[in-house]
Order: C-alpha cells, then structure tokens, then sequence
DNA sequence: ATTGGACTGTATGGTGCCATACGAAGTGCA
DNA sequence: TGCACTTCGTATGGCACCATACAGTCCAAT
C-alpha cells in the first residue's frame, strides 16, 4: 500500500507541471491513444467509478482538454475527446510517462518487472476471493467474470 | 495501485464484522503488540499524518476501545493506550489479520514473498527519487534521511 | 404499442486522507 | 532570564474516490 502511494506521489509530481494529476493524465493519454470514448468505457480503462469519470471530464472540460460531443447512436452517451489542446498535451503526457517509467524500473530487469506483475495479479486474485467469504469457509463463488484483462496501464 | 486498493477492500470487509477499518484495526493491534504509545509515535508505525491519527483516536476513544492518558514526561503529549474492550478486541483482530494473510499468501511460496517485498521496496526508493527532481536531472538531495524501517506492516 | 429490464450519465452524501496553520509546551543558547 | 526554535496535538479546508439513487434512453418480448 505505501509503495503504491509512493508511486501514485512520484506521478502526480511529475503531472504537476502540467497542471495535472495521475487520473487525468492517463484520461487523456488513454483517448489519444484509443480514440474518443464513452465515460462508461473510460470507468473500466481507468478503474475508476463512472461518477467519478464524470466529473474528471467536468474538471478537463472546462479546462478545454477534452470535448464532449453526443454519440450519434445513442443520445444516452457522451463521447469524450480530445481537443487539439488536448492532443498536444497527451505527447507531453506520454513523454513524461515513459521518462518516469524508466526511473521506476532503475535496476529491475524485464524479467523482474514480469515478475512483480504476476505477483499482483495474483494477490489481487487472493484479496478478490477473501472479499467474498468473510468468516465463511465457502468456495470462491462467480463473482469475477472479469478477469482483468491486459493491456490497461500494468507493466 | 489496483492491487493495494483490493487489499485495502479485503482488510476493510474482513475487519467490518468488528467494525473497524484496516488503519482502525492496525492502530488497536499495534498498541496491542507494543505498548502504549504517543501520537506522532503511531502517525510514523502506521504510515499516516499526524491529523489523521487524531480523528481516528477520537472515533476509537468515543467507542471506549482506547483512551488517551498524559505523558507524564512531556505535558503536549497524550500517550494513546487500549482499553481492557480495545486489548479484548486486539485479540481477535490478531486472529483476522493472521487469516487473511493466509488467505493473500495462497500459492505463494515464501520465496516469492520475500522477492515482492523486495520489489516494492525498491519501487518505493525509485519513486521517492523521482519525486525529488522533477524535469531536472539533479541527483538525489538529502530529503529521505527515512530509509523507510522494517518492522512496520510490511511482509 | 407497451412494458420491463438493462444501460448511460448525473446528483448526493459519505469516507479517508492530506496540507496548512495554529496554540501550547518543551529545548537550546545568549 | 529571556528568546528563538522545535515538537506535539488540534482545527480547518480541500481532494479523490466510492456507493447509492435517479432520470433518460435503448432494446427485447410480449
């Protein structure tokens, strides 16, 4: 848990400069890299709750980052897009990301880094099955039909 | 990140059947395994602000599971002490916290543990020297005098 | 055509934590 | 003996996120 912080920390010094925090970053690092978006689909991308997306754009949109623009199939959702000042930022994004990246993984090998995720994925596993019988001895139930796919933000 | 959040989520349901929190739970067993102690002395055991520690020893103080007593060495300090109900109930949040970490352990052998936190602690000491300089490539200040101890929550 | 269920985004209230600023009390130095 | 400096706990305001409930919309089945 403190090592999370201490991550989470060193990312949202990074984003400072531009006057940003870790969510937000990778919200508009993600669209510029996935194209524009439901805030349902940005929820799952980012792990966060939907109300919680809503008002990451709120804060974005009035900064005129992002866009909302209504889905021409569907007048329930919002697409969320970049705007051009947007778009510029994400490079930026991008660049401090992998620039951080390295110093995260100063003297860890690929292998190691391999490693340390499996590890994860696993005790997210454990605390997953936990969760659901407390005091009970009861076999894992079916619950996780999502097993967490890859291809978010791990490595 | 993910992983802490679900850690934190299996340690917060596991103790609600006592009704307390993992940082709750931590506070009242620490105090269990090592005596009374100051404010500042927990903030640091448990990772958290000082101000925090205040408004949880005021929540656990209202429910009679702790009390404060003055230091009689240094009238600004109160030394927080369990109750005869908090030392009862340490017990039994020994014995939770045991039975979770057996259930996080799962398929984990002992090897592998001691490489993860490893790992973390490595990720944290790059962390804190990439919050230290920013965009600049200056080396690492003199700010961590805090290598952080062993001793604490970790394993 | 209507209705029921599933899904989208929003509103509201709550939680846990932090950063900052403060008064009170201790400590070192002239 | 006085005066700065530090340290302790507290007060206040703010942030990021969650859970829940809700209105609007879509879709499938009658």
């Amino acid at each position: 848990m403190v090592t999370a912080r201490d991550i989470r920390q060193a990312y949202d010094q990074s984003f400072s400069s531009l006057d940003l925090n870790l969510s937000q970053a990778s919200m508009i690092g993600y669209i510029a890299e996935n194209g524009p978006m439901n805030q349902t689909e940005l929820a799952a991308a980012l792990v966060l709750g939907r109300a919680a997306i809503g008002s990451m754009v709120d804060q974005l949109e009035t900064r005129r980052l992002v866009r909302r623009v209504p889905d021409p199939d569907d007048r329930r959702v919002w697409l969320v897009e970049n705007t051009s000042a947007g778009s510029t930022l994400a490079v930026e994004i991008i660049r401090v990301d992998e620039q951080l990246r390295r110093r995260l993984r100063d003297g860890m090998s690929r292998a190691e880094r391999q490693q340390l995720a499996d590890f994860l994925v696993r005790l997210s596993a454990n605390a997953a099955t936990a969760a659901g019988g407390i005091g009970d001895l009861s076999p894992p139930n079916e619950i996780e039909t999502h097993t967490p796919q890859t291809g978010d933000i791990n490595d």
